[in-house]
RNA sequence: GGGCGAUUAGCUCAGUUGGGAGAGCGCCACGUUUACACCGUGGAUGUCGGCGGUUCGAGCCCGUCAUCGCCCA
């Protein structure tokens, strides 16, 4: 007997393990069924599973779960990434701890140190997944820095440095002055601020007294400046280009030049050129031939191409000091207040400087070609659509890829430079050697690259790198292109684009054939959930709180296309009732002997009730099927929550009850064999949402069962539905629930029987009065249900059900004036409807517009309403006369 | 500045070729009827953001304005 409740956590865990350990999540490459593939978003090895990690894997375990009881051979290839910067980040602060830094180990040792801390606290976020239900392919886990992977990220490298897509080039970089990396323009946060504009007076040369006004945000690059440019066709500068000012401070001669990069409406409408420290004065030098003077150390102190008075002095306070000196110099002419974005680091969150160095580049542009082109030919579509516009958006403006990170936990380059800086790119140093000797014709000393590749270039090669590559494996073989790609509209740039360009590069096929973006998650008030701001909600909380499926078809629920998901802690609590709820109703079957039987066959019932179940089980299947194959995972789990709820607990368990408890043995028998194979049925469709729940009835409901509902096929209702017992219990459902509102606006006791007459009944209720009376009597408490004989008792109370009167006598119980309102206010809005219809076929224009079904259906409505305004008023002024 | 999205019941949101405004929660009333009070029954609540247009007909299509959110520069 189950219990009352359902507790989740102990079940959950049972059927976790279980499910993993026989292996129930598994691939089988040998198999001949058609595969069905998605590779898991890796996380990143320091992570903790927030919402947008639950909602992710909710959505990828419905579609895996659904396709693996489908009969295909589902791969969820799950694994994590190394995230560079993050995980060096983590293990070097546990080394600050003991007042130590990664120079004091030493690149061998720290990279040791951080796959000892990997191996202890890495991946929790795995076990999470695991707690969230994710059925992945555990033993196929993979990690961007495994030997396999590694060696997927080397050919890469080696193979597009070859093919001249990988250069190495010195250019403006974004610069991380606290953790000494390049960054990718993806990883710099564009902060909106208020800051200044100073305006600074530069004296001309060889005209004392006369000065060019120039206008900055960042004062302290001055002392890099070479030149000042003004707009060509600046009437006020126009003179000036071609002649030189002074540079104040350090008294250098810079030329004013012509660029149309200064914007005649911004600031003076002059502006200083620094070449070495800004993405647009770089430009500007490049097209002047300017000279470019780094002032930055790599913390962004100031170095000794800068004044003495100035070297050592750390940017912000230089800013201080130069505005202060222009200032007594009387070249400070003003300060405006400046609306403006400042970049910082992603990871450290300190501003970011541009900074001129050596990196690694990937060609992106070329790169990115056949990746626009398959989405344009809708060989990959993303899904909701819209989102292709972000893509090509990006991706036609794409800049050169930096991939090259000065830290030391990633991917060594595979690059090694001569004693005169020749490179040579290699897999192995061994060969790197052996190419140097030819060049030089010679053994030389090789030094190898320090740098490492961006965490994101590992990543791009998730799809097939996991699945062997560059190893002709049959799991590439057969799992390469995935199907469908689940994730945020957020790592599109990030991941999903490189994904595109390095699988078509590489694969010569698209690395998915639909992206599936999903919402963010939200706090209730819609705020993007963040530390800082103490909103976050902790899936792994609510999980303890109110189960695991509860939060799934959560969810699942609310994950409409293109909107983001607002969660409260309520909305989760409303799902942990549905499951207590379809515990309960497993608990009533259980308790009356509905047990799935193996050989009952749906289309045999005879019984009108267990007729028109089976045909509302058969089209909710049709729309749970239809709902997660279009991604519409709300429609989906909509159609087996209405049907669980309101179809199956709140009628068909109290239409059973008079059959269960009846003397009708052949009826009992078909009902109780229903019962469980509808049970059956809404288990297997609930469980790619609720697998835990499920698989628990699955095991209650039935001894012996030959399969565990993981591994059961997913039903097919083809032929199953009966028009002619639709209608019949359809009316009676009406008829019980119209009953109810009547009786509760007159304000009959509710355990009160009293006696119901139908009013000329035409066939159908005829039929439906027939075989289902004691239904009807039993769910709207009724005594006596017959056919009107002669006229309407006195004190009745009436509605109408079709062409059919409900009347209840009721006299002695209702207040006529009481019924008289009621029916008024019935009648208005008839009468209301009713002068909607006459507008609409009085119109000359929509009888000659429009479709003749659509007239006609205004008809026949017309004619509905008038029939039952004409009852109600029928009632109404027998009311009167009795009134 | 450019782009995308949103605006429907008190709250959160559905509404898929333009033709009868819906759900969940909350609220109110009633009810311990042997599956379930994590429940049942019933009820109230909407100028579908404003304005204009297309159409016989607009929550839905077009334009415009307003407010909010996100991305990019």
């Amino acid at each position: 007997m189950l219990d009352k409740t359902f507790t989740p956590d102990e079940v959950e865990r049972r059927h976790y393990a279980a499910w993993e350990a026989a292996g129930d999540f598994a691939c089988d490459v040998a198999s001949d069924a058609e595969p069905y593939t998605i590779v898991i978003p890796p996380p990143n090895v320091t992570g903790s599973l927030h919402m947008g990690h639950a909602l992710n894997n909710t959505l990828q375990d419905i579609l895996i779960r659904y396709r693996r009881m489908l009969g295909r051979d589902a791969l969820w290839q799950p694994g994590m990434d190394h995230a560079g910067i993050a995980t060096q980040m983590v293990v070097e602060r546990q080394l600050e701890a003991d007042g130590k830094t990664r120079h004091d180990l030493g690149r061998a040792a720290f990279i040791d140190t951080v796959w000892k801390w990997k191996a202890e606290s890495g991946g929790t976020i795995a076990a999470q997944l695991r707690r969230l239900g994710a059925s992945a392919d555990w033993s196929r886990e993979r990690f961007t820095m495994d030997e396999g992977l590694s060696d997927a990220v080397r050919t890469v490298f080696v193979k597009l440095y070859k093919e001249g897509l990988i250069y190495r080039d010195k250019r403006l970089v974004n610069w991380d002055p606290k953790l000494h990396t390049a960054i990718s323009d993806l990883e710099v946060e564009q902060r909106e601020t208020t800051g200044s504009l100073w305006y600074f007076k530069y004296p001309l040369e060889g005209e004392a007294g006369r000065f060019i006004t120039v206008a900055t945000t960042r004062p302290e690059t001055m002392l890099g400046d070479t030149a000042v440019a003004v707009h060509p066709e600046d009437e006020r500068y126009k003179d000036l280009i071609g002649r030189n000012c002074v540079l104040p401070i350090c008294g250098r001669l810079i030329p004013i030049v012509g660029d149309e990069y200064s914007d005649p409406e911004k600031g003076s409408g002059a502006v200083k050129i620094t070449p070495a420290h800004d993405f647009n004065d770089f430009e500007v030098g490049q097209r002047h031939e300017l000279e470019r003077i780094n002032i930055f150390d790599k913390n962004a102190v100031l170095n000794e191409n800068t004044p003495v008075a100035y070297q050592g002095l750390d940017r912000f306070e230089a800013r201080k000091k130069i505005i202060a000196e222009m200032e007594s110099l009387g070249l400070l002419e003003k300060q405006e207040d400046n609306e403006m974005t400042v970049p910082y680091g992603d990871r450290s969150g300190v501003v970011i400087e541009p900074w001129l160095t050596d990196q690694w580049f990937a060609d992106a542009a070329k790169l990115a070609g056949p990746a626009i082109e398959a989405v344009e030919s809708g060989r990959t579509k993303f899904v909701p659509a819209h989102w292709q516009n972000t893509y090509f958006e990006w991706m036609r403006n794409i800049q050169p890829w930096c991939i090259s990170r000065q830290i030391w936990w990633g991917h060594q380059i595979p690059a090694w430079f001569g004693p005169d800086g020749e490179i040579f790119v290699e897999m192995t140093e061994a060969e790197a050697g052996a190419a140097a000797e030819t060049h030089y014709g010679k053994a030389v000393e090789l030094k190898r690259d320090d740098d490492v590749l961006d965490t994101w270039f590992s990543s791009a090669l998730w799809p097939f790198s996991t699945l062997g590559w560059p190893q002709q494996t049959p799991e590439l073989d057969k799992y390469y292109p995935t199907d469908v790609l689940v994730t945020g509209f957020d790592i599109i740039f990030f991941w999903v684009a490189r994904m595109m360009m390095m699988g078509l590069h590489f694969m010569d096929e698209v690395p998915f054939h639909t992206v599936y973006i999903h919402a963010l998650v939200r706090d209730e008030k819609g705020q993007k959930m963040s530390k800082s701001k103490g909103n976050i909600i902790d899936p792994l909380e609510l999980i303890e709180k109110f189960g695991t499926d509860a939060l799934r078809m959560t969810l699942a629920a609310h994950a409409a296309q293109g909107r983001d998901i607002k969660l409260s802690e309520n909305r989760v609590e409303g799902y942990r009732n549905f499951a207590t709820k379809l515990w309960n109703a497993a608990r009533y079957c259980e308790m009356n002997e509905c047990k799935p039987d193996p050989t009952f066959d749906p289309a045999a019932p005879q019984n009108a009730v267990n007729r028109w179940i089976i045909g509302k089980l058969a089209e909710t299947a049709t729309a749970v099927a239809a709902g997660i194959e279009s991604y519409r995972f709300n429609e989906a789990a909509g159609a087996i929550y209405q049907f669980t709820w309101g179809t199956f607990c709140d009628w068909y368990i109290e239409f059973t009850k008079p059959m269960l408890q009846g003397d009708d043995q052949a009826a009992m028998a078909e009902t109780r064999a229903t019962a469980g194979w509808v049970l059956d049925q809404l288990l297997l469709l609930l469980h790619p949402f609720m697998p835990f729940i499920t698989e628990e009835l699955w095991a209650e409901m039935a001894d012996g069962r030959e399969k565990s509902l993981i591994n059961s096929p997913w039903p097919s209702h083809a032929g199953l539905g009966d028009a002619d017992a639709e209608a019949e219990i359809d009316w009676v459902v009406r008829a019980v629930s119209q009953i109810r509102s009547v009786r509760a606006e007159m304000n009959v006791p509710p355990r009160a029987e009293i006696p119901l007459f139908l009013g000329k009944p035409d066939a159908l209720a005829k039929r439906a009065a027939d075989a289902h009376g004691a239904m009807l009597k039993r769910l709207a408490r009724i005594s006596e249900l017959a056919t009107l004989e002669g006229e309407v008792p006195e004190g009745s109370v009436q509605d109408v059900l079709g062409e059919t009167a409900l009347i209840l006598p009721l006299a002695g119980v209702i207040d006529f004036a009481q019924e008289r309102a009621r029916l008024s206010k019935e009648a208005g809005k008839l009468q209301a409807e009713i002068k909607k219809f006459d507008a609409k076929l009085g119109n000359q224009d929509f009888l000659a517009k429009a479709p003749e079904a659509v007239i006609a259906e205004q008809h026949e409505r017309r004619e509905e309403t008038m029939r039952l305004l004409g009852k109600l008023e029928d009632a109404l002024a027998r009311l009167s006369d009795q009134g």
